[in-house]
RNA sequence: GCCAGCGUAGCUCAGUCGGCAGAGCAACUGAUUUGUAAUCAGUAGGUCGUCGGUUCGAAUCCGUCCGCUGGCUCCA
């Protein structure tokens, strides 16, 4: 259909399939149509589709006479003393490991679903390619149910229902990848925060809050300057001194820590912050509060002995287990980031340290009984860490809490404590957030409860509804009571039919409607309907 | 940042070949006083994202910038 279009490569992903391609047409929505009359076409020719093992020369000879520049470079990187696997169906030819389907009449239920740009190899300096997804079932019915899941996830977006619930909004304004809290978002937010605070007072940290700029050396000292430069903002000039705007909390804490000598006996000294941070993030990443330029951090530095390190880290760990659970995320995966052995320049620290670290880490998640899988090359530049990825309602994974050994600052801060021994010895230092970020967090949740928070949670706990204008004082009264109780509380006053009412209070997905009418004022009664929503769609 | 697409009323969207700017919902006004998912009628609301170009004439064609969307790369 494309005829100068050369392949690059197409693999088989979590939901489907994906291809990309170097065409000089640019491919149109309208053409995913042709292109999949034409899979049709191909499907009912039902051609055989063979496997030729062949040497690399030949096969090289094959894609050269196709000028298949790709394929060549793939090509290259195989074993020479290995055959190569070439797959046939009609004309098609194609580099490929396999398995393949025998047929193609064996291909059932199908649809190309998006275009986009992909660079050549995942490498933003190599040439870019058009990819083309799909996705293919065995039958109508597992496609049907996999689109049907597809509109869930679109009516669950945050951005549609933060615009719909009046919870958040980002101002072309006021700038990309800034988030402006609505009252009802604040709500939220701030049950949240609260919550948090309270939680972490529960267990012993020190609640602090820190400036949101510090002069250009701090952030020379912590590495920053030189590790996170291209995400910072640019320095500001005050009295003739350089200051920056704060991407990360922990240098600050540092400080507080710095301040006065610590003994043994202090520790674990933990801080914990609502931190609010910016970091520059390329315009094309920003996606409504998943991935901004400014937000809160649940941030908390713990310092503590070597000794303590493992205790630390399962408090941690339990913190976390139930702020998810609380949130109704009952799944969650670990994954104990480490650093590739291969590429030791980019992390910073003594082979031993980080080696103690990775112990220390795998040790907390076996103590709690936490299955979890090892990402070699995952650790942050600074140390290894437990990456807790959270699944929600409609079974994504999202990146949730993590927690980080840093074995970097606390040598670059000279930090230290008074040991029984009255030496100083090196603290050790976690850096760890349990939401993430209160953006993200609140972002995912609004996709997971899909807009129905549940009660606590709730902007409107309750709408209280008189049937006619005669019962509005009977209403207020009710309302006044409700109120009393601590609970959030509203009138619907208008004029509307009682089904109206219900209607809008259906749509702003309030849990509680008390409905009062001539029935209800005279016995001195309410009716309540109260909204169940079903929080797991697919 | 890169590739592609998009930007029309508060929201969702229509607007044919370049020829007077449209609908539904929301808002407002009036009538209605209502019993568990939409009462009726009327009114108002837009520099068609921005700046520039082509043209007798631009929402429409071309360019620029801004923003958004789907991805890539990066990330909490």
């Amino acid at each position: 259909m494309f005829p100068d279009t050369r392949l690059g490569i197409g693999p088989a992903i979590e939901d489907g399939f994906y291809y990309d391609f170097d065409t000089s047409h640019g491919f149109t929505p309208e053409d995913l149509e042709k292109i999949e009359q034409e899979m049709k076409r191909i499907v009912k020719e039902n051609l055989p589709v063979t496997r030729d093992i062949v040497s690399k020369d030949e096969a090289r000879k094959i894609f050269e006479e196709r000028k298949a520049l790709f394929k060549l470079e793939l090509l290259d990187e195989l074993p020479s003393e290995e055959p190569i696997s070439i797959y046939r169906q009609g004309e098609f030819i194609d580099l490929c490991a396999g398995p393949h389907v025998p047929y193609t009449g064996y291909v059932k239920a199908y649809k190309l679903l998006s275009i986009a740009g992909a660079y050549w190899r995942g490498d933003e300096k190599r040439p870019m390619l058009q990819r083309i997804y799909g996705t293919a079932f065995m039958d109508q019915g597992g496609l049907d149910a996999h689109l049907a899941k597809l509109e869930d996830i679109k009516r669950r977006d945050h951005r549609r229902l933060g615009k719909d619930l009046d919870l958040f909004s980002i101002e072309e304004e006021g700038g990309p990848g800034l988030v402006y809290w609505h009252p009802k978002g604040a709500i939220i937010r701030e049950i949240i925060e609260n919550f948090w605070k309270e939680e972490h007072r529960k267990r012993g940290y020190d609640l602090v809050y820190t400036p949101h700029i510090a002069k250009l050396g701090l952030w020379k000292v912590s590495g920053h300057w030189d590790w996170y430069k291209d995400n910072m903002y640019s320095p500001m000039e005050i009295d003739e001194m350089q200051y920056l705007l704060k991407p990360m909390n922990c240098p600050f804490h540092i400080l507080i820590y710095k301040g006065k000598t610590r003994s043994y006996r202090d520790l674990p000294i933990r801080y914990g912050e609502l931190g609010t941070v910016y970091r520059y993030e390329r315009s094309g990443v920003l996606h409504g509060m998943l991935r901004v330029r400014g937000f809160t951090q649940d941030d908390a530095h713990l310092f503590c002995r070597p000794d303590q390190l493992e205790q630390q880290l399962i408090e941690v760990l339990d913190l976390t287990g139930f702020m998810l659970k609380t949130f109704g995320y009952d799944e969650y995966y670990c994954m104990l980031s480490v650093r590739d052995p291969n590429d030791k320049a980019n992390y910073i620290g003594e082979d031993e340290v980080w080696q103690q670290a990775e112990e220390a880490l795998e040790r907390a998640l076996k103590a709690r009984n936490l299955k979890y899988q090892i990402d070699v090359g995952e650790a942050k530049f600074y140390g290894p860490a437990i990456d807790i990825k959270i699944k929600d309602a409609v079974g994504r994974l999202w990146q949730g809490p993590t927690i980080q050994a840093d074995l970097n600052l606390p040598e670059r801060f000279d930090i230290h404590y008074i040991g029984e021994d009255g030496q100083r010895h090196r603290p050790v230092m976690i850096h760890r957030t349990v939401l993430g970020t209160m953006e993200r967090f609140i972002g995912g949740l609004i996709e997971h409860y899909a807009g129905a928070f549940p009660m606590w949670l709730s902007p409107v706990q309750i709408r209280v509804m008189p049937v006619s204008e005669k019962q509005s004082d009977y209403a207020k009264t009710v309302a006044a009571g409700f109120e009393e109780l601590g609970l959030r509380v509203e009138c619907d006053l208008g004029q509307d039919k009682i089904g109206y009412k219900i209607r809008q209070a259906q749509i702003e997905k309030i849990p509680y409607m008390v409905i009062v009418g001539a029935r209800e004022k005279e016995a001195n009664t309410i009716s309540v309907r109260h909204e169940v929503w079903e929080i797991l769609a697919v």
